[in-house]
DNA sequence: TCGGTATGTCAAAGATACCTGACATTGAGG
DNA sequence: CCTCAATGTCAGGTATCTTTGACATACCGA
């Protein structure tokens, strides 16, 4: 229902590279739940700054290695008003 | 009424750094109201992070130079489980 | 075959983020 | 004094995120 989210994110790939941490493992480090870890992973939608800080500093990396914004598609953008 | 966030951030500054922007100008280039500025601003909840990249963005600067996650209080910390 | 681990899905409910609209305050000018 | 721009607050609603709990699938090893 919700609009999928823009961002995208490299935490698969993280965890692999982490000693092939699972979904449960990190939810459980970032102490929420494993179907959350799960969406989020998916692109359902994006998390609040704080989760996404939290799960940055568990693979300790910067935020921005694991949650990329896409250029603003250039095309008719940006003059939208009410 | 919600949790205060632990996230910090630098927006007011980035403001008058850029040619003294106001809170509604801020606003309307992230799409978004005054009251949340105003709310995001002051700390009262961290935002999406979609909008954090769309603020970051506007400033022409890293997101963790716009938002701070401060460290892991290390006192009673990282043993917390249910 | 059975048990356990890891991943994924769904529905319903709770908690936050965000919006609309109205109003109060301060400071700079006319 | 009056007005306007900028900031801030509050109440009430909508949208989105997060949790809980149940269940499905696939893979692996005993």
């Amino acid at each position: 229902m919700g609009k999928p989210t823009n961002v995208t994110n490299s935490i698969r790939a993280l965890r692999f590279s982490a000693n092939e941490m699972t979904q449960a493992g990190l939810a459980d480090r970032v102490d929420m739940t494993r179907q959350t870890i799960i969406a989020i992973e998916q692109g359902r939608y994006s998390p609040s700054l704080e989760v996404a800080f939290k799960i940055a500093r568990v693979f300790n990396v910067p935020l921005d290695e694991v949650f990329h914004y896409p250029e603003e598609s250039s095309s008719t953008a940006t003059s939208a008003k009410k």
